[in-house]
DNA sequence: ACTTGTTTTTGAACACGTTCAAGGAGGCCA
DNA sequence: TGGCCTCCTTGAACGTGTTCAAAAACAAGT
């Protein structure tokens, strides 16, 4: 799931990833719309054909960027959610590092966004090819709700890594579009929002709260079918 | 705010309609991204350039067919909310409403959508230049939580319009991607969310919940600046 | 009817994403 | 060495959204 297509010699991937590169360093440089594939296949010294050779679409090198990060985060994320119990923190560290790792190239998410929306795209995040990408990711949230405090019903366990993961996705959304200093909006967002969410969470675990629990579920069960 | 350029004799603004009508229609019978503008025009019996004489790009048409229900939207709407006090009829009316009139083009928004979910592009829902229509959409709202059933508290009054028509949006946006059949999962989403909703406003209005009513506000203030 | 200015229409031209047939480059076996 | 196969590279060509200079149609004043 590297999001290249036949990648066979080594001359081939140091190909590969001069592209990627010189697409990388255009895109910071002047903005998505604004390079051209001609320009990266010049950048890299190889012809305007070859990129297709090694990415399907445009987009699709974006979308390396994004696999790259994703298998570093693999790395990095799974012992930082071990180093506190507190499910708050946990929630806040994953999500801080995926903004980390996006930081450079935020605007350049945007084009990704434009496809992905649609379910039906290959590129969406929504679909099936991003699947792997996309369960690695949702695991990292249900290592988070495991052991936490305040603990998690079990009822919800099996839901609410996917839940977390969308609202994940809400908040990478914003903050791709928040122009204010250090994105700062989207700062006051997650201040403001992760504690309510464990609050919530921390709610409906009353036992009183075991038809609310069934409820909600109910839903998400029928809007899923 | 009827989306068109220079129209500024009868024959003119005939001439428009035309184009729009073929574009709606072949968008209908094609797809957005198979209808080519050469075709639209073709079908409109003019030549290529007449259409970007009226719009500005291939999207605009689509945003002319949303002008369009806009427009009807505010005649429909209004004696619809009068109907009833019930707060979650009110506001399931609006958006039931909505959903009808785009129905027949219910793929056809997902062009919007790519372009529009960038806040900086002219034809953003978000952007300035749809403010009179997004101000016209939340003023339905507005009334709708006006004299209502459940009543809504003072404090929230001003910025629930605006969150409800978030709501609506995402509910929108869920449909335009729905395939189900009917967009039946579209509906169960409706049954159950605003129920919640509703139940939601219900629970923040107790005296008790003052507290949380202003943090929630707070949230709203700082992630708006 | 003629002039002048404005609105509308035209179709060729441009830029860019993408495709594709053709041609190396390098290995492997006889 | 020659033949063959796969992997990689090339650049011209295609389709499409969009622009634009020029022409046509029209309106109004004289």
């Amino acid at each position: 799931m590297t999001y290249s297509l036949r990648v066979a010699t080594a001359k081939a991937e140091e190909t590969r990833e001069r592209i990627l590169d010189a697409a990388l360093s255009l895109f910071r440089k002047r903005g998505f719309d604004e390079t051209t594939m001609r320009d990266i296949a010049a950048e890299a010294g190889v012809a305007t054909g070859a990129a297709y050779y090694y990415f399907r679409s445009k987009e699709e090198l974006v979308m390396a960027f994004y696999a790259r990060t994703a298998e570093e985060a693999r790395e990095v994320i799974p012992p930082l959610v071990t180093r506190s119990h507190d499910l708050g923190k946990r929630i806040r560290g994953i999500i801080d590092t995926q903004l980390k790792q996006f930081e450079e190239h935020r605007r350049l998410m945007v084009a990704l966004v434009r496809i992905g929306i649609d379910p039906k795209h290959p590129l969406s995040p929504f679909g099936e090819e991003t699947g792997d990408m996309r369960n690695a990711s949702i695991d990292f949230f249900r290592e988070a709700i495991a052991d936490s405090k305040p603990p998690v019903p079990k009822d919800l366990s099996a839901d609410l890594p996917r839940l977390l993961w969308l609202y994940q996705m809400g908040i990478i959304l914003f903050w791709m579009f928040d122009e204010s200093r250090g994105q700062r909006r989207t700062r006051a967002l997650l201040d403001g929002t992760i504690d309510l969410v464990v609050r919530l969470i921390q709610i409906s675990s009353l036992p009183m709260m075991g038809r609310l629990r069934k409820r909600l579920l109910a839903i998400l069960r029928a809007v899923e079918e």
